[in-house]
DNA sequence: CTCGGAACCA
DNA sequence: TGGTTCCGAG
């Protein structure tokens, strides 16, 4: 066994690069001699025989990492970031790495390790994509067990030290199990990315394509400020994971907004086709992405043409799924392999995928992205440019049209964001915005942290002035298995855990800046009318176009941002967004209309509580606001059965805060049950999924992709002003509560 | 196989 | 903090 542990491991630090090869000495290091007696019994991995060409795989990984840290003169060079190593394509800022941002991270983690092998396609057989996004199978388990052990220079390790290692992912929502197969894990990028590159500035992302103007380093006042987390923030499951607040949000909007219906369902949609192999030039990655559903006309529409005048005329419809590489998730293939197109920032992400490239303006060149050759990079810029795209095609096409209405403008968080410790008020996650916001809520918030807006095509550049973080977290921390348990126990009530505290915040929740409103343009609107669920999941349930039938629930799922938060579920993965609803249903006791509720609090005119700005109604935009709830019949907003008492018609006037109770409650209430939710959101899902007649990312086989439908309605603006109108009104009938 | 607790290490 | 090592349980 030979691990190599050379040089590697005698460091912390990282291997000194170069020097592969060398580090073949075996790890004998006493080091951790601890339990080697114990082992000692285990059969496992110590046994393997390599052949030759493991052996050099193994090196090469080693190396690799050594590489990768190379100053990328390129963009990046800003900030502390650490250039990619163009050889290995698969860079990681050096916090990343780098002990002393966090504490934790002072080595590379396994996540970072288990990507670095898929990349390479030495190791396919070993550990290579599959499936959905971000899915992939740890072919010889024993092997890369053995690889993880000669990186860390752990002789000992074996498949099931590092399963459990993998386990301790699920928390943190870096990972999650694919069930019912063998070996295979998912990645959740977005949470990777976001909470790597939380700080990352989306305003630029707005219209433009960043081709041109590059991220700005953080120093010159722009947003993008680089390593501003830690590390630690990075991973740290509580906040960290999520404290990418906006980009959360984004993610889940991602995932869930419209996701169900779209790219939800799907799975992400992107997979394939774009870009092919090479990552299909510029936006070709991403417009591989696009939603089946929507078609790039459509987008457009909704969106408004692209701000990037540069932008292709859409392409033929993307072939779902299709990816150049089988074996990549992204859609353009983040394997170094030839696919150095694939620039990584889009493709990276699986969550990306889900968006339609159409708006992104984010065209990949390979000029811009200095790892031309890398497929995944933490980049900063690609990470920039890749969050940007996300953001859009988020706010975009993800986001609810009434989250586009309010928060054209989205900023991310800065770094570092007051807010961590946040009253009630602040709404505990950091996250700002994204997160959803509002618990449940909505999140009216805003969403702002000050930051970094995103922007949509149509407002780019107002940032509002107030940073305030992100205040709105309502969601609790993400639960282990344990300790969803517990708290189901322990949580007669509702929320025991401190986490509520922050829920309670509602008012915390997210406050919106004025951005969100200036955001708005007509664009925004027509998003919502853009698919039906588009609409659904927009605009608080107000029923613009006859979704289809299926359940409006599902469909309107997702919405605003607030709904993001919705908390924990999405956290966990964002990229499977369809769980939330189905644990809602699953969950204890939340009727059918428990998105609704969900939604309805954000629906719910929310008139941002004193501490909320008015989601909807955007002051800057002449628009009104919106009904949020508007949904008719809706009683939706009606607490759920176990939600409080509110009336159906009477919830209207409810207090936001009270709205943003109930909900929590019944998050809480949901969580509870959430255990079971997974599971059974996944079926759910995937159930639904079919109806949609997309499928999702269940582990079991690929669904086929997602058939485009629902092409927007031409009327489907009017519809959104209606709302918007609608909403307005509400929020005024709220304050007057 | 998978999960997750617990103790422990760095 | 991020595993690593054991281990019992499903």
């Amino acid at each position: 066994m030979a691990f190599h542990c050379g040089p590697v491991c005698a460091r912390r630090g990282r291997p000194s690069p170069g020097k592969s090869d060398s580090d073949a000495d075996e790890g004998g290091r006493g080091g951790e001699g601890i339990s080697e007696l114990r082992r000692v019994g285990k059969p496992g991995e110590s046994g393997r025989r390599r052949s030759p060409a493991q052996a050099s795989r193994e090196i090469s990984a080693f190396r690799s990492q050594a590489v990768d840290r190379e100053p990328d003169g390129g963009a990046s060079g800003r900030g502390s970031v650490k250039a990619p190593c163009a050889l290995t394509g698969f860079a990681f800022p050096d916090w990343a790495y780098k002990p002393e941002s966090s504490p934790g991270s002072r080595q590379i983690q396994l996540w970072h390790f288990i990507l670095e092998l898929l990349r390479k396609e030495e190791y396919h057989d070993v550990i290579a994509w599959q499936g959905d996004y971000g899915e992939f199978v740890i072919k010889d388990p024993d092997e890369v067990a053995r690889l993880w052990g000669a990186r860390k220079c752990k002789p000992q390790m074996n498949y099931d030290k590092l399963s459990r290692a993998l386990r301790y992912y699920y928390n943190k929502r870096i990972l999650h199990k694919t069930k019912g197969k063998r070996f295979t894990y998912k990645f959740n990028f977005n949470k990777l990315v976001l909470v790597n590159y939380p700080f990352i500035d989306m305003g630029s992302a707005g219209s433009g394509v960043p081709q041109s103007a590059p991220p700005v380093p953080s120093g010159a006042g722009a947003h993008f400020r680089f390593p501003p987390s830690t590390p630690s923030d990075v991973l740290s499951p509580n906040e960290d994971l999520r404290s990418p607040g906006v980009f959360s949000a984004v993610a889940r909007r991602m995932a869930r907004g419209s996701g169900r219906s779209e790219a939800a369902s799907g799975r992400w949609a992107g997979r394939g086709g774009g870009g092919g192999p090479s990552g299909g030039g510029g936006g070709g990655g991403f417009r591989s992405i696009l939603h089946p559903r929507l078609s790039h006309d459509s987008l457009f529409r909704m969106y408004g043409p692209p701000a990037n005048t540069a932008h292709p005329p859409p392409r033929a419809p993307p072939a779902h799924r299709v990816h150049p590489d089988p074996l990549s998730p992204f859609p353009v293939s983040p394997l170094p392999g030839p696919a150095g197109a694939g620039l990584l920032a889009p493709p990276l992400s699986p969550a990306l995928s889900m968006t339609p490239s159409s708006h992104l303006p984010y065209t990949p060149s390979p000029t811009l992205s200095p790892m031309l050759g890398s497929h995944f990079s933490f980049n900063p810029e690609d990470m920039k440019r890749y969050l940007q795209a996300h953001t859009q095609s988020v706010y975009n096409y993800h986001l609810s049209p009434r989250a586009f209405l309010h928060y054209p403008n989205i900023i991310i968080p800065q770094p570092q964001r007051p807010d961590k410790g946040l009253g009630p008020g602040a709404g505990g996650e950091r996250g700002g915005a994204g997160r959803g916001g509002l618990p449940h809520g909505h999140g009216h918030g805003h969403g702002h942290a000050h930051g970094h807006p995103l922007h949509h095509p149509l407002h780019l550049g107002e940032e509002p002035p107030h940073l305030s973080p992100f205040k709105f977290k309502l969601q609790p921390p993400p639960l282990g298995r344990k300790q969803r348990e517990g708290q189901a126990q322990g949580r007669p009530g509702s929320s025991s855990s401190g986490s509520l505290s922050s829920t309670s915040g509602l008012g915390s929740s997210m406050s919106f800046g004025s951005d969100l409103s200036s955001a708005g343009g007509s664009g925004v609107i027509s998003n919502s009318s853009s698919s039906g669920s588009l609409n659904s999941a927009g605009l608080p349930k107000i029923k613009v176009e006859p979704i289809s039938d299926i359940e409006s629930e599902e469909e309107v799922e997702v919405t605003d941002i607030s709904d993001e938060d919705v908390d924990d579920r999405d956290e966990e993965f964002d990229l499977f967004p369809h769980r939330r609803d189905r644990q809602l249903n699953g969950g204890a006791a939340p009727p059918p209309a428990d998105d609704d509720l969900d939604e309805d609090v954000f629906k719910a005119p929310a008139p941002p509580p004193p501490g909320l700005p008015p989601f909807l109604g955007p002051p800057a935009e002449p628009r009104r606001p919106l009904a949020l709830k508007s949904e008719p019949g809706e009683p939706g907003e009606t607490p759920p059965a176990g939600a409080p008492p509110s009336g159906p018609g009477g919830t209207k006037c409810i207090p936001l805060k009270l709205r943003f109770k109930r909900r929590w409650s019944e998050d809480q209430r949901m969580e509870a049950s959430s255990e079971e939710s997974d599971d059974k959101k996944v079926r759910a899902e995937g159930q639904e999924a079919d109806r949609n007649g997309e499928g999702e990312e269940n582990g079991e086989g690929e669904s086929p992709p997602p058939a485009p439908d629902c092409p927007p309605p031409p009327n489907q603006r009017r519809v959104s002003a209606e709302l918007h109108r609608a909403t307005a009104q509400l929020s005024l009938e709220n304050k007057d509560c």
